[in-house]
DNA sequence: GCACACTAATACAGATATGTATCTGAATTC
DNA sequence: GAATTCAGATACATATCTGTATTAGTGTGC
C-alpha cells in the first residue's frame, strides 16, 4: 500500500478535515459546551496544539461545520430547483433530498445545537442568522413557485411560510430521533406530507 | 412591615422555590450544562449547601422544572377542553392561552433546552419522553375534538398531528425569538393560524 | 430554657477546561 | 545537505465545577 507522503499544505488540509469531521461527531453527540477541545481533537487524532493551530476557537470551529452543512443543503436544493423537473418528479426529488439530508447523520443535531447558542448568545445569532436567512429564502423561493405551478395563493408570505417550513421539520425531525416507536419514519413523513399538502396545494 | 418568622418548613419550601426560579432563569440564559450549581444558587441568594440540600443534582432541579411547566400547560388545556364553550370562543382562548404560555418567558427555552438534553442523554430522554407523550395525548385529544366539531376527516392520526403541532409551535417560536425583525409576532401567528386552519378545517 | 434536629454555610479534595508559551521534528528552500 | 519554516506536541499557569464532609446557627419539642 503506498501511503502517499504529503506534503505540507495537504497535512495541514487533512487535519483540518479531521478536526471538522471528529467536531461534527462530538459536537452533535455532546453539544457545544459539553465537548473540550480536548475532546475533539483527540477523536481526530491530535491533541489541543493541532486545534489551535487551525481553529481560533470550538465556536469558530462549530461556525464552519454550520457554514458547510448549509451550503450543502443549499446547493442540493438549489439543484433541484434548476432542473426544471415537472411537478411530480419534483417532489420525489425533494422528499429523496429531505430523507438523505435530515435523517441518520449529525447534521440535524447541530443545527439543533445551534438554535440553542443563538437563543442565548448574541453573537452567535447574528453569524446563524445570516446562513438561516439563506435558507429561508431558498425554500420561500420553492414555496411560491409549486404554488404558482399550482394555481393556489398562499395566504401569508412565502418566506413565513419557509419559517413554518423548516419548524416543522427540524420539530418532527426530533421527536422522531427521540421516541421512533411512537412517531416512526412512516408516521413523521405521511403526516408532513398532509401538512404540506392541505397548505399549499389544497 | 411584619416580617412574618417563619416555620422550619416554610422556611425550606421557600429556599425551594427560590432555587427552582432561580433554575429556571439562569437554565434558561445559559443552558443546563452551562449553568453551574454555584450560578444558581448564588442567584437565588444562597450557597451551594443550600442547593445541594435541596437537590439531589441539576438535573433534578431541571426535570423538577419540566414537570411543573408541563402541568400548568396541563391543566390550561384541560380547563379550555372541560369549560365546553362554542368553538369560535374556544379558539380564542387557545390563541390566548398559546400568547400567554408561550411567549415573553424563561418556559420556551427550557423545553428546546430540554429536547436537546433528551437527544444526547437516555436517561433524560425517559424522563422527558414521559412528559411529551402526556402533552400529546392533551394536544391529539384537542384536535380530534375539533375536528368533530368540524366534521372534517382527518388523513392522519391526531396524536402524530399533535407532533406536528408541536414542533410548528416551538420552531416558529424560536424564528420569532431569534429574528422578530424577520418574523414578528404578527406574522407568526397568521402564519401559523394559515397552516392549522388549511390542516384541520378546511 | 435546654437538648435535639435540621437547614444552609464553609471547607476541602478531585476532576476537567482553557489558552498560551515553548519545543520538536518533518517539509521546504537554497 | 544545511538552514529555515511551519504543523503539531508538550508543558504550564489559571479557572471553574462538582460533590462530600464538616460546621454553625436557628426552629422545635420536652
Amino acid at each position: 500500500m503506498p501511503r502517499k507522503r504529503l506534503t505540507r499544505e495537504e497535512s495541514r488540509d487533512q487535519t483540518r478535515e479531521r478536526l471538522l469531521e471528529s467536531g461534527a461527531t462530538i459536537i452533535a453527540k455532546k453539544g457545544l459546551t459539553g465537548s473540550s477541545v480536548e475532546d475533539i481533537a483527540a477523536h481526530a487524532g491530535y491533541t489541543r496544539g493541532a486545534f489551535y493551530s487551525n481553529f481560533g476557537s470550538k465556536t469558530d470551529l462549530f461556525i464552519e461545520l454550520l457554514k458547510r452543512d448549509h451550503h450543502d443543503i443549499q446547493q442540493g436544493l438549489q439543484a433541484i430547483l434548476d432542473a426544471g423537473l415537472p411537478k411530480k418528479d419534483m417532489q420525489a426529488q425533494l422528499s429523496a433530498f429531505y430523507l438523505q439530508a435530515y435523517c441518520g447523520d449529525t447534521s440535524f443535531a447541530l443545527w439543533a445545537e445551534a438554535r440553542l447558542c443563538a437563543l442565548r448568545d448574541p453573537k452567535f445569532r447574528t453569524r446563524l442568522n445570516a446562513l438561516l436567512l439563506e435558507k429561508r429564502d431558498t425554500i420561500g423561493y420553492f414555496i411560491e413557485q409549486f404554488c404558482k405551478v399550482m394555481e393556489k395563493t398562499l395566504p401569508v408570505p412565502g418566506q413565513d411560510l419557509a419559517f413554518g417550513t423548516m419548524a416543522l421539520i427540524d420539530g418532527v425531525r426530533f421527536f422522531n430521533a427521540c421516541m421512533p416507536k411512537e412517531l416512526p419514519e412512516e408516521n413523521a413523513q405521511a403526516m408532513l406530507a398532509a401538512i404540506f399538502s392541505a397548505t399549499f396545494f389544497d
